[in-house]
DNA sequence: GTAATTGCAAATACTTTGCCACGTA
DNA sequence: TACGTGGCAAAGTATTTGCAATTAC
């Protein structure tokens, strides 16, 4: 099964219906496996061309609420989302100047303080976001 | 010398000019030692009342370009404003119930990471930003 | 005196909601 | 059929810019 049923099988199962809307913007999201915007979603060619961004707006509301999507804050004026995936974690490569967005695949070096302060400030439901930010070899030459 | 001096001396010595409104958002920034955002900033009391958020936040921008401040996302719709200052690099916990952002003391586990990217990606003026997210013991219980 | 800075107001950008039509279950 | 979902358009919130008046140097 590709991560693609995979995912509309969860969004269904949580309680959303199938629709194209659905279907695409999960194609989508799995498809470029990195944090996008509204607008990009909206405007991402196949079948997103013909939904309108309200509906993307909403969709991605909902399946943040079922936790099958995160929104992400990247210095861009527009939110960022990127889909959630059960026991991946992801941290990014940004350059500031051209706004390319890089998957890192190192292993995330944060975990243990992460458990440290949920065990020292007694915060639950706890996650991190990482994010470098710098100028790539190609704007860094121009 | 205070914070505040010498922060405005900085500022001077990279060309702005001595105003009120300078100066209100640096005391105002070194104050709080945490991000804050335009909208704070601009109603943060004493002399900062009197300053237009246009005034605000074109000085940020000249305080961004100059390096005296980093612009952050950090999730909420309006953009976060924190001193940067030499040496110091901070990680913030953040409260995704009352939005309470407090500084994390604990060393930063990342730099080595940034290293390694910075040699392997050819990423020139590098910098992270970590952020943790979760739930605050307050907002837990209720 | 000169150039940077300010305030006001308007323009822009992005997000969010209302309402009714429509499609899925 | 019933209720979640979709499209359109309008409202809301935050950022950014134009321009003339003012202020720091």
């Amino acid at each position: 099964m590709s991560l693609h049923d995979d995912l509309l099988e969860k969004a269904r199962a949580s309680g959303l219906r199938r629709t194209k809307a659905l279907e695409a913007i999960l194609t989508c999201l799995a498809d470029h496996n990195r944090p996008m915007t509204l607008a990009e979603l909206t405007s991402c060619g196949h079948l997103s061309d013909q939904c309108d961004k309200a509906t993307v707006f909403r969709l991605l509301q909902r399946l943040s609420d079922k936790g099958m999507v995160r929104r992400l804050g990247l210095h861009e004026r527009a939110a960022y989302f990127t889909l959630l995936l059960p026991g991946v974690h992801r941290d990014y490569l940004i350059c500031t100047d051209c706004g390319s967005i890089e998957p890192i695949d190192a292993p995330c070096p944060v975990h243990k303080l992460e458990e440290e302060i949920r065990q020292e400030t007694g915060f639950v439901d706890l996650y991190h976001e990482l994010e470098f930010f710098g100028r790539c070899p190609k704007c860094a030459s121009a």
